[in-house]
DNA sequence: GTTGTAAACATTACTTTGTAGAGTAATCCG
DNA sequence: CGGATTACTCTACAAAGTAATGTTTACAAC
C-alpha cells in the first residue's frame, strides 16, 4: 500500500487524468494542464512522471489499437487505479485542510 | 517579479506562515504541518526551504529578541511578503482549477 | 563558572522530482 | 517510397526534499 502523498507535478498530472477520464494519454494529460492551469508541462517531466506514477501502481496503461483515420503514433491511454484515486484523495484532502480559510488581505500585520 | 510556481512542500510552508501570522517561526511551522495536515516534516527541508523561500523574495525574517523566560536558542520569526502572498494565490487558484469538480467515486469505468 | 537540559536553527550527503530539448517510433496520405 | 503528423522516449542536468547529525543560544542547578 502505497504511502506517500504526491509531489506538485504528480497532483497536476493525477488530476489531469481524473478529468479526462476514459479520454486520458499522454499528449492529452498535457494539454490539459497546460490550459487549464496555465502551467507550463516539460515534456520530458510528463511522461517520466507517468510511468514512475505507474510504477507506483497509482496508474495503468493500455496501449490503444489505433483509431480508425487517426494519423501519428497510436496513444498509450493510462487510468487511475484504486490506489491512485486513494492518492488524489489523501493529497487534495490535506491541501485543502492547510488552505481553508487562510487570509491574504494583507491587513497591514499590525506589530 | 519571481514568476515561477511553489513546488508541494514550499507551498505547505507557506500556508502554515499564512496561518500562523506573526507567530511564525521555523518550529512552529513544522508543528503547523505535522499536526493540521498530518504530514511528516523533515527538519532539513524545512530550513532548506524557509532560506530558499527567503533567497527568492517571498518570505522576510527578523530575529526575535528572547522573550523573558523563554529557553532555548533565540525564534527567528518570518511573515510573507506580498510577493510571497501572490505565490500562495497563484498556486492556490491553479490547483483550484484543476481540483474543482474532479469525480473520484470510481463508477466501474466502463469500456 | 561549569555542567546539564532544552529549544531552535544549520549542515551534510543523498534520493527523488522536474526541466529542456533533441531523438525515435508508428501511422497515414499522396 | 517519401513526407507529414502525432505521440512517446532518452539524456544530461537542475531543483526540491529526506534523514540524520551537529551547532548555537539561553536558562537553571549545582
Amino acid at each position: 500500500m502505497a504511502a506517500s502523498f504526491l509531489a506538485e507535478f504528480e497532483l497536476y498530472v493525477m488530476l489531469a487524468i481524473a478529468r479526462l477520464g476514459d479520454d486520458a494519454y499522454g499528449a492529452a494529460v498535457r494539454n490539459e494542464i497546460e490550459e487549464r492551469a496555465d502551467r507550463p508541462v516539460s515534456i520530458g517531466a510528463l511522461y517520466a512522471t507517468l510511468h514512475r506514477l505507474g510504477n507506483k501502481g497509482l496508474l495503468e496503461f493500455e496501449e490503444a489499437d489505433p483509431a480508425p483515420g487517426q494519423r501519428g503514433r497510436p496513444r498509450k491511454y493510462c487510468r487511475l487505479t484504486p490506489d491512485g484515486r486513494y492518492a488524489i484523495e489523501h493529497s487534495t484532502a490535506k491541501l485543502h485542510r492547510m488552505m481553508d480559510g487562510v487570509a491574504l488581505a494583507d491587513p497591514g500585520n499590525r506589530r
